[in-house]
RNA sequence: GCCCCCGUAGCUCAGUGGAUAGAGCAGCAGAUUCCUAAUCUGUUGGCCGCAGGUUCGAUUCCUGCCGGGGGCACCA
């Protein structure tokens, strides 16, 4: 619709200046809008504002200049009026607005998808949480915006890949495996005791019982550093297991999961360590090898092997992202936890660094979430082991609640997850909101075929008999949903599909109330049928981009 | 001290430089002989944190301050 205008515009600009009612034939970018005050129109131009300078007139000048030679040849318009400073605005003609209804039942499940990315190549990398311990809430959140933008990105014409990096590396691992392994001597009886720098949570006890059962006392008497590493290998690989299959039961599925520890094997790390070094980027000091990442941007440069020989996390990963570059992807997005950030300049000198622009690397903040039950913080600490974890959440709320109040903010706001509201069945819990004209569409679809006025296609003609306001209404709210998945994928803001869905929530369930779907003039019936197919398509389309799901009954 | 995010109605939050700034919740008053009341209708409620700047036009962009949260390792 706003294309047409657009075209409608520049033909009027072409004949007015034609005319000699416009001086300069060079027009500036529009906008078309949709106003937020109806009174204003169903779309709005500055085109006048912006021209005026440029054609040296007063702004309602240019707008009276274009109004005068506005043709309408698909017969759009009911009217148009000059306001305000210059605002030219569009009233349409109910019928201008059935192709938008057309386009879902003609797009169906694909209504809302585009070329936009044009096949473009994106990684999207998410959750990348440490197999040192169970998913959290706050990984939920992760993995909710991760999937949700990939599922989004996809959607609008990009090649999408969905990686989950795994540290399986380094300190922390060595942490896990010393934790396993004292545990396992106190189970064997040894009096040990607990440091406070080990991982306290009683999932470290079932891993080393679950050892017990499998090896016996082996381990009792293995080397020190043999024991601990097969204690983390073990607890390394089953904690990932687990939030494998966490995140499977999240509705999250990775194309590939990146082991860290294979950067290393593959000798990737030090690869990449030494084309630092050609590029002259690194240096020695005090024993340490540093990279000049302030150099490109940073506040201070950053050790990438440390004075006793090791490598430091940052090492790895500036392995990791060449290596995804090499890959071919022409975008590469992180989604990270907003804890991370000072971590954005270094990566992106990494990248910079490579010889990749580091605009091709991009990193998606996610803030924090608290969560609450009943309205009272629910008590978490890593630290003595006691979280609520991304499991226990969903058994308690439930996987489309979860994923669902996860999208309801930007990511860039802290959220507030209350259990008690997710489990609620009410006007408190946006999913059920949401979720409910799928199933009370459907129940009248049902009905509809109990009497034999089934939906049985897009009938432009009858079509027609949409003419009331809240039909109107309904269908400009669908035509919609095109440009807010673009935008969402242009944005990288999946959240902005939550908030429209409870918009075209809100006007179903407003239109129900209303108006009767099932009449006794069949040429309406057949027609509101059509609309309200057309409502629980694109309704679907978007839980389907939220990745939560449409229940016909409920 | 430096960096990032937030600050918009009583509460929780939308708002990619446009006109009279919106929604939900809470409060108040209503709606169902009829397609799912997990719904709807009406209504009260604002110095868009403060001060400058850019612009024809700023809640939106820039700078400084104030308040809240997070981060500033040879941890990850």
């Amino acid at each position: 619709m706003k294309t047409l205008l657009k075209e409608l515009i520049r033909h009027a600009a072409d004949r007015a200046h034609a005319a000699g009612a416009l001086p300069h034939d060079l027009f500036p970018e529009a906008e078309i809008d949709v106003p937020k005050v109806e009174a204003h129109g169903d779309y709005s131009t500055n085109f006048a504002l912006v021209a005026a300078r440029s054609q040296k007139m007063a702004p309602r000048q240019v707008a009276e200049a274009l109004c005068a030679h506005i043709a309408d040849p698909h017969g759009l318009l009911a009217r148009t009026e000059i306001a305000g400073p210059g605002f030219i605005n569009f009233f349409l003609r109910p019928s201008a607005w059935l192709p938008l209804l057309a386009a879902v039942h003609d797009q169906g499940p694909r209504y809302g998808s585009s070329d936009l990315g044009r096949g473009t190549k994106v990684q999207v990398e998410f959750v990348s949480s440490n197999p040192t311990g169970p998913l959290h809430v706050g990984h939920g959140r992760g993995a909710a915006v991760g999937d949700s933008m990939a599922r989004i990105l996809a959607a609008s014409g990009y090649a999408v890949q969905k990686e989950y990096y795994i540290n399986d590396s380094g300190r922390q691992i060595q942490t896990l495996g010393r934790s396993v392994l004292l545990r396992y001597r106190q189970l064997a009886g040894e009096a040990v005791s607990f440091p406070e720098d080990c991982y306290q949570g009683d999932y470290i006890v079932d891993l080393a019982r679950e050892l017990r059962a499998r090896h016996g006392d082996a381990l009792l008497t293995a080397e020190e550093a043999e024991g601990v590493m097969r204690c983390a290998r073990y607890a390394a690989d089953t904690i990932t297991a687990g939030m494998r299959q966490d995140l499977l039961d999240f509705g999250v599925a990775f194309d590939r999961w990146y082991s860290e520890q294979s950067l290393y094997d593959t000798g990737r790390v030090e690869a990449s360590l030494e084309a630092l070094q050609a590029r002259g980027v690194v240096y020695p000091q005090d024993g340490a090898l540093w990279f000049n990442t302030s150099a490109f941007g940073d506040e201070k440069d950053r050790v990438v092997v440390r004075n006793n020989g090791q490598t430091t996390y940052f090492a790895s990963d500036i392995a990791y992202h060449q290596e995804k570059f090499e890959r071919g992807f022409d975008r590469v997005i992180d989604v990270w936890g907003a804890d991370h950030h000072g971590y954005i300049p270094r990566m992106k000198a990494a990248v910079q660094a490579s010889g990749v622009d580091p605009a091709r690397f991009e990193v998606i903040l996610v803030q924090m979430v608290n969560l609450l039950r009943g309205g009272a913080p629910v008590a978490m600490s890593t630290r003595a082991g006691e979280f609520v974890t991304l499991s226990d959440v969903m058994k308690e709320v439930g996987r489309d609640a979860a994923r669902f109040i996860f999208l309801t903010r930007s990511a860039d706001s802290t959220l507030d997850f209350d259990l008690e509201v997710a489990k609620q069945k009410t006007n408190d819990n946006p999913v059920f909101y949401v979720q409910y004209v799928h199933a009370r569409i459907s129940s009248i679809l049902r009905k509809a075929e109990g009497t034999g006025l089934g939906f049985t296609g897009w009938d432009a003609a009858g079509a027609t008999c949409l003419d009331t306001p809240d039909d109107i209404q309904l269908i400009k709210t669908l035509g919609r949903f095109p440009e807010i998945v673009a935008a969402s994928a242009r944005l990288l803001e999946p959240h902005r599909v939550t908030f429209y869905l409870l918009d075209l929530a809100a006007a179903f369930h407003s239109y129900y109330n209303r108006q009767r779907v099932l009449t006794d003039a069949p040429a309406l019936t057949r027609a509101r049928l059509s609309l309200i197919t057309g409502v629980r398509q694109v309704i679907r389309n978007g839980l389907e981009l939220l990745g939560v799901s449409a229940p016909d009954v409920m």
